[in-house]
RNA sequence: GAUUCCGUAGCUCAGCUGGUAGAGCAUAACACUUUUAAUGUUGGGGUCCUGGGUUCGAAUCCCAGCGGGAUCACCA
């Protein structure tokens, strides 16, 4: 970032000022109502125009083609763009034509917020437009808004790509790619029809907390923070499960709650360190129950969202309308590798894995190198939805032993174009088996693996006084809305991805100088010249910055009297 | 974390085997009453990411750093 102003930016604040000295406040106070919106006239006017003629408009001005008393422009709501068209005489009914020659034409600039009354019409080339009558200044931009030009047939030129740019100044993004918006709306109608299917169901939507005082219900490393009033330790939440799960205690049929989990992790296209997860706790049902429901509710959503279920994400159709196919995990492998791992012994999945070009290290037990072999062969196959079920025990500290299987848990994951977008169990809530589970997790943590799970005495505590029989459901709400809305980066589905932070240049303030020494109408000349601090300017060989002072006045042709030589040198001392 | 590519005007980008920076749009001035990537004429605008090195001379070559992208690894 530049730290002196750009000459298009002075030239803004000029503009600015001369609003002002014309009586024009570039900031007004008042509410300017609308009645009309740019998608409703460019699609109903030609239906009905009588309903088009006195409509009242408000947004940025985004293209303007001025030809003498006459101009066209392009005002860009919140719906999309529609053309304006100005002729002086009009806006400008007297003598004074001020309004358009010196306000429209020259203080008014692309990015502005103008509002606007008049008719809608045709013009002779067929283009739908306002003809303006009144125009009102709404709020004056300072900064130059990149110009993104689009023909008629979408080629675009000079387009606004840069992605660091796009996530650090989404506000700039959205407004010269409005055609990103829709990622935002789809995202929000994924969340709220999912919200509204649970509601219908009779689920109750609840918050937990997210500072918690041990980070449990997974497998992560957490943000820690610090309490100082209570003087603790705090942890940022990497799940909400043993929450939701005290509800379930306390009595309630089915819980959810949508909500920031934040993990301590890497980054990259599909993990953020703060992410929306979506978790369901419903009483009295098992993984099996589950299934049917995640199938209706993710239905409900690609036709929310689409229309219909089936949605095209990459180069593939994918149908969320259920039945999805169900697998068990050995199953999953046998079919896609052609080898049963169920009775293999912790050698014999060690050899498979060499067999199969799968890299082990001696610290991975069972449980983990099965997950490794489904890593590497299977789960990129699993395009439609699919639910791959009864997963080994040794991972999974907080699900039901399975019902019928020795060494397996009631659990599923959903698969959907590969990836992995929720997870599920019977709800593991026999208090004694739980607290040896999460007591083995202790003797990992003990070996120095930093994600396992901790152990949380109150969450016991309440299964100790029982909890009914529970299915719990989590969804990775910022991958499904990857899916929904066909994105392959995560950074695409959420406003603001977390970026390093911007490098900010250390830029001493005018007075700093002026207490050098410096007179006031220098300062600026001082910035322009690379000298950003007082620290700077010292450091520099004084008989260069007095002839370079000389230099620039005659480069800006300023009209300032140059100081004198003792007066620099005295800026060095 | 590894590999690799990139960083030049407000934006999108050129810039050759090293010789003191260019284009389009934006911007400024003038002209223009139905244009639409408006047009025509003229002008201004640069810490070539930062810091070292090589060289008579570096946007260009070398090293280090910063920021970003991609791929991979890590990650329920």
């Amino acid at each position: 970032m530049s730290i002196a102003l750009s000459e298009q930016e002075i030239i803004r604040r000029e503009s600015l000022q001369q609003l002002r000295a014309l009586g024009i406040n570039p900031y007004p106070a008042e509410a300017f109502d609308v009645n009309a919106w740019a998608q409703d006239i460019t699609d109903n006017f030609n239906n009905k125009p009588e309903a088009y003629q006195n409509v009242v408009i408000a947004g940025r001005i985004m293209t303007r083609r001025i030809m003498g008393s006459a101009s066209f422009a392009e005002l860009q709501d919140s719906t999309g763009r529609v053309q304006i068209y100005l002729k002086r005489d009009d806006i400008c009914p007297g003598e004074d034509k001020t309004l358009y020659n010196t306000v429209f034409k020259k203080l008014l600039d692309i990015g502005d917020y103008i509002g606007v009354k008049g008719y809608v019409f045709l013009t002779q080339t067929g283009e739908i437009s306002v003809h303006v009558r009144e125009l009102i200044v709404l709020s004056k931009s300072l900064k130059p808004l990149p110009v993104v030009k689009r023909e008629e047939d979408g080629t675009i030129h000079d387009g606004f790509t840069d992605p660091e740019l796009r996530y650090r100044q989404r506000y700039v993004d959205l407004t010269v790619n409005p055609n990103y918006k829709q990622i935002f709306i789809n995202r929000s109608k994924v969340i709220s029809s999912m919200r509204n299917y649970f509601n219908a169901q009779g689920w109750m939507e609840v918050e937990t907390p997210i500072l918690q005082p041990v980070h449990g219900g997974a497998a992560a490393r957490p943000f820690a923070t610090h309490h100082n009033t209570l003087d603790m330790p705090l942890f940022l939440r990497i799940a909400n499960e043993l929450y939701l799960k005290r509800l379930i205690v306390a009595g309630f049929d089915g819980v959810y709650e949508f909500g920031k989990m934040f993990r301590n992790e890497g980054m990259d296209r599909t993990h953020n360190p703060e992410y929306t997860a979506m978790e369901i706790y419903v009483a009295y049902k098992d993984y099996i129950w589950m299934m049917a429901m995640v199938e209706e509710c993710l239905e409900t959503v690609a036709k929310a969202v689409h229309g219909i279920p089936v949605v095209q994400v990459g180069n593939n159709e994918i149908n969320f309308a259920g039945p999805y196919e169900k697998l068990s995990m050995y199953d999953s492998i046998l079919k896609y590798t052609g080898i049963d791992v169920s009775a293999m012994d912790e050698a014999g999945l060690r050899e498979t894995c060499k067999e199969l070009n799968i890299e082990v290290n001696p610290t991975m037990g069972k449980g983990k190198l099965i997950d490794e072999i489904f890593s590497a062969k299977v789960e990129h196959n699993l395009i439609q939805p699919t639910y791959i079920t009864d997963y080994p025990i040794e991972m999974t500290p907080l699900a039901k032993k399975h019902r019928t299987k020795d060494g397996l848990v009631e659990r599923f994951e959903l698969f959907v174009n590969g990836k992995e977008i929720a997870n599920a169990y019977s709800e593991l809530n026999d208090p004694i088996d739980q607290r040896e589970r999460l007591e083995e997790q202790l003797i990992l943590a003990g070996r120095g693996d930093d994600e396992a799970m901790a152990m949380d005495d109150d969450f016991l505590r309440a299964l100790e006084y029982g909890m009914p029989p529970t299915s719990g459901l989590g969804v990775g709400i910022d991958r499904l809305v990857m899916l929904m809305t066909n994105q392959s980066t995560i950074q695409e589905v959420l406003f603001f991805p977390q970026m390093r932070p911007e490098k900010k240049a250390k830029v001493a303030s005018a007075d700093d100088f002026i207490n050098a020494g410096v007179p006031a109408e220098w300062v600026p000349v001082l910035n322009k010249m690379g000298f950003n601090t007082v620290e700077e300017l010292k450091a520099g060989n004084p008989n260069k910055v007095f002839n370079d002072l000389g230099g620039m006045r005659k480069k800006l042709k300023l009209d300032i009297t140059m100081p004198a030589k003792e007066v620099v040198m005295a800026w060095f001392e």
